[in-house]
DNA sequence: CTGTTAGCGCGTTCAA
DNA sequence: TTGAACGCGCTAACAG
């Protein structure tokens, strides 16, 4: 079934029956209803990909992450916004948790794709150079690059100085930074903004502990820190797995949350509230990002001009502050 | 760029090129070598809506679910596997959540993707039936049709029987369900397969309860269970956050994990360990799974005979019974 | 408004 | 081994 038989049972010319598919106005309303019904009893579909090779669009974009990278639902979250928005503008969501950078350009290259998520950005990144040398639209999850392009992210510094003045407020004065792997990006750009706003909130940043992204990085993290003297009166971690990781360490330690330290996290996953003690964190709007994110790869892949969007956090306060 | 410059430039024919680039034979070694430079050299990459539009074929397998309906990173383990399986067979990975059984018809239809992973189905599952109905390649993600047809899922007779009998072991009597919402057919798998399990085991299904999926959901679930008399001496929870939440509610009403009332989750997800009391639950072999299911879908999308695979899970023994 | 036709880039007979 | 030519299904000039 193709569109040549659909114009041959409605008797009109190809061209007529691609013009009503691809909503072209200038139609005679009784031919297109012809067109339409003949389309409805056959059940036609255009076939995509003579639709690509003709347009020269694909029609779908493509989303780059190490997905076992990623431990919490934030992702799905995000994932699922994008998928929806995308929808929405009849695009598809390939996802792709590429080995190599050249996985990835080939997808662009060989017109798999129209646009691509970059997330998990190091800095420098070999994927996003060699995409951007290829001349293939790219968007960032991550920090907006000096030199510019499409980028979404959490508005880092906001966030951080949300969680330094509530530490301040309710009078801690030495926090620990419970930072992770800073090969990651994200991670680094947290623990950078998270230090410079304590100290210009006037806190004492205690030292710096970064291991793994997991429960148990984050118990050892805090174990090692408390044992330091003077003693920080404040843990600061820079993932909530890793503030509920820390808080059973403190707790482990005999020290009660939040009297002798606080613990505060950042993304608001859902266990944060189910935490040994609920979880005071930073609410990240995944959602909005996410159809951010799609609305950027359309941009990019339309060649508009780049455009960096930075989302505010609210700072969610439970029990452990 | 296209395969005719490579032959223009290597003064070959452009069907030795395509014969070097599908891998056959039946070319000059010393021919297919100068092609092979000239596609170094210029970076050539093939078309794939050409390639698709002439082969027939998609090279791309969609998986379809909906995404907000998973809380826990068992899906991105299972994508991840699932991915990487896919793309040592050099096809891509399509995401949808789709909003309308027309949705995932579309895609199939229009050849933009080969076959499709349904999770999530439900009894009967229109999405399913309609799939089906179209002669599209399926593999579900639940257990096995009756009528046949591909399927990959835990092997919840097994996994009820370990959890059963390991409650029995330890001297429990009376255990509680706490479901979810029925509407989920993998919970009601679940749900049937517990009970059954529960009582050829010799215990008493004190009964159930089902509500959401979150954590919350198993606090309030339990509290309504513990409330009762005789009270339960086991909670068996589908999910580990219904199970997590359900030892929140024990412990909310003073009661011990496990010497008043043992808690067992299904899952094994990273948090299970962080639970107020370390749950005790069960593992799934998720990666495993995921790369089963690529391989289904490979099978199905070469119409091989129908196929169900049922993994055995085991028994994480915490502290939690 | 409607029809004809030339690509889009690649795979694949069929001859040579 | 190699090459010429057709077909895959659709879009978009262009002509009418």
């Amino acid at each position: 079934m193709t569109i040549a038989d659909i114009a041959r049972r409605t008797g009109v010319s190809v061209s007529l029956v691609s013009f009503v598919l691809t909503g072209r106005k200038d139609v005679a309303a009784e031919t297109r209803q012809r067109i339409l019904d003949a389309i409805r009893e056959t059940g036609y579909r255009p076939n995509s990909h003579a639709r690509s090779l003709a347009t020269r669009r694909a029609e779908a974009m493509a989303i780059a992450f190490e997905v076992r990278g990623y431990q919490d639902a934030f992702v799905l979250h995000f994932l699922a916004a994008l998928g929806q928005r995308l929808s929405e503008h009849r695009q598809r969501l390939v996802l792709v948790s590429p080995r190599s950078s050249q996985d990835l350009l080939s997808l662009a290259l060989e017109r798999s794709v129209d646009a691509i998520l970059v997330m998990d950005v190091k800095r420098p990144d070999r994927r996003v150079e060699l995409l951007r040398k290829h001349d293939v639209p790219v968007v960032l999850f991550g920090q907006p690059h000096p030199e510019g392009g499409f980028a979404v992210d959490v508005d880092y510094a906001q966030a951080a100085a949300l969680v330094a003045n509530r530490l301040r407020e309710r009078g801690h004065v030495r926090a620990g930074l419970v930072g992770g792997p800073e090969s990651y990006g994200y991670i680094r750009d947290r623990v950078q903004a998270w230090r410079t706003a304590l100290r210009a909130a006037g806190l004492v940043v205690a030292g710096r502990w970064s291991t793994g992204l997991s429960e148990a990085a984050g118990r050892s993290a805090a174990m090692e820190a408390l044992a330091r003297v003077p003693r920080p009166d404040a843990l600061v971690a820079v993932t909530d797995a890793l503030a509920i990781g820390a808080e059973h360490g403190a707790l482990e330690l005999g020290l009660r949350i939040p009297e002798d330290v606080a613990v505060v996290g950042f993304g608001d996953i859902p266990s944060a509230a189910w935490a040994p003690v609920p979880l005071s964190t930073v609410h990240v709007p995944i959602e909005e990002m996410g159809a951010a994110a799609a609305d950027l790869l359309l941009e990019a892949a339309r060649r508009d001009p780049p455009r960096a969007q930075l989302f505010p956090t609210q700072f969610v306060n439970r029990a452990s502050v």
